[in-house]
RNA sequence: GGGCAGGUGGCCGAGCGGCCAAUGGCAUCAGACUGUAAAUCUGACGAACUUAGUUCUACGGGGGUUCAAAUCCCUCCCUGCCCA
């Protein structure tokens, strides 16, 4: 990552690839310039992307900006990463959270760090400059905060889309969810951001930055804002809450399986967001009449995979998957659950009780619900029981199958 | 500070004294189908048990009226709207 490898690339160039797969780049053209004076004056960019440290999973829908991230990295430019530490001290009312969740300054740095290590695999995190907004927000005065304050007028935080639908429905808007924005425009002057990445729905407070750094002198960044990367359904963003997504730091197996469950309709994006592949390859790759979308997907699985756990990671990712789900044979590696002899009687528990007793189902009535509809199934042979209250002889080895996903081996024990 | 409208299961949203473990939609899970999916169809979807039944816990928190309350009353908390 030497200067001089950003004098190689021309601008042209590089414009070209920074494009590539983002939503939008404003205000358009500016980049170019960025960019030329950049390789003129032998500076690498400042490129900006913030995160808050309040859950721990990064998944697939983080990665888009942070792939992006890469590639600036990749070009000799400089990754500036702001963890959002003084924000999640607050806690963010707004969604339908009602116990809005206040983390400890410990807290927030432990998640912080976990951050971090996830990042890692994507971005480089020994060429990337780390900084806590509570590095500067911590000696904020309530001055500051007027000044602050002062840059922007409710017109035009209202205009926020987000903040005009709740108007709409009636529900809250609380006074500092208006100074996230402005929080993070402040991140930018502070860390004279050349570039500063997020999702699309990012674009306003990417915009107030400029304002704010035009206010103190600073030539204002460019807002490179990047799709928003729908999750497993096929529908919703990816998310954490709402259980549709692929994390960074799962297993390969898990991260390959739950890309081959996604919508087909969903592939060509995924192509698009998530892959290096050429354009006309994904073109090729997403028509059904010429690439089966098994093939595809398998394809679309494996990319993701190898860029976590390398080839030989998806290789045996999409083997095992295989095995289980086109030649529906029992996984590899099926975890044992242990059960104390002192729970069976006379050798035996009932169907349901065992589908409980083994963490297969919520609650006993979910387990007898499991058996009457016909999702147990026992032993080699995959002998089907539908009866809750049959009793089944339980030896340790026997294997326990739930519908297709839960798969169990007994263990007894005492 | 005053007036009004609200707070129901993971979410949205009906119910407004007994037939309410609570209509409906979404989400979820299972079965059929399949390419693994999607779509579609079917079923389930608070908990426990000796499970075609019984019991317990639930409709913002607490208290009360009643044989009986998500439904009525009091009080507290929370949200929105309007007025000041």
């Amino acid at each position: 990552m030497s200067r001089g490898r950003v004098l190689l690339i021309s601008a042209s160039e590089q414009l070209k690839l920074l494009n590539r797969g983002i939503d939008a780049a404003v205000p358009a053209g500016e980049l170019q310039k960025k960019l030329e004076k950049s390789i003129a004056t032998g500076t690498p960019l400042r490129v900006k992307y913030g995160i808050d440290p309040t859950g721990i999973d990064v998944h697939l829908g983080h990665t888009v900006p942070l792939r992006k991230l890469r590639q600036f990295q990749d070009l000799g430019h400089k990754a500036v990463l702001i963890i959002g530490n003084y924000t999640a001290l607050v806690g963010d009312p707004s969604g339908r959270d009602q116990t809005r969740v206040r983390l400890t300054p410990e807290q927030v740095e432990i998640n912080a760090l976990d951050y971090l290590k996830q990042v890692g695999r994507i971005i480089d995190l020994t060429k990337t400059e780390v900084h806590r907004n509570g590095d500067w927000f911590s000696k904020f005065s309530f001055l500051n905060v007027l000044a602050l304050t002062s840059q922007i007028t409710i017109q035009r935080m209202l205009e926020r889309d987000d903040f005009t639908k709740r108007l709409k429905a009636g529900s809250p808007i609380y006074l500092h969810e208006c100074l996230y924005p402005l929080m993070q425009g402040h991140d930018s002057v502070a860390i004279r951001a050349d570039v500063e990445l997020g999702g699309s729905e990012q674009l306003f407070s990417l915009m107030v930055a400029r304002e704010l750094q035009k206010d103190d002198g600073q030539e204002p960044q460019i807002a490179m804002t990047l799709p928003i990367l729908r999750g497993l359904d096929g529908d919703r963003r990816m998310g954490k809450s709402l259980g549709n997504y692929i994390g960074v730091a799962e297993s390969a197996y898990d991260q390959f399986a739950k890309a081959m469950s996604i919508p087909d309709a969903l592939m060509k994006e995924w192509f698009q967001l998530l892959t290096d592949l050429a354009e006309s390859d994904i073109t090729l790759l997403a028509d059904s009449k010429i690439t089966h979308p098994r093939e595809a997907k398998e394809r679309l699985g494996r990319e993701i995979v190898t860029f976590y756990h390398g080839a030989e990671g998806a290789e045996a990712a999409a083997l095992e998957w295989r095995k289980r789900f086109s030649e529906r044979q029992d996984p590899t590696d099926i975890p044992e659950v242990t059960l104390a002899v002192s729970q069976l009687i006379e050798g035996k528990l009932t169907a349901s009780k065992l589908v409980a007793a083994l963490g297969l189902a919520k609650s006993n009535n979910d387990a007898r619900r499991l058996v009457e509809q016909g999702s147990l199934s026992i032993g080699p042979d995959k002998t089907k029981i539908s009866d809750p209250n049959q009793g089944i002889a339980i030896t340790s080895g026997l294997v326990i199958r739930v519908g297709s996903r839960r798969i169990v081996k007994v263990r007894l024990e005492g």
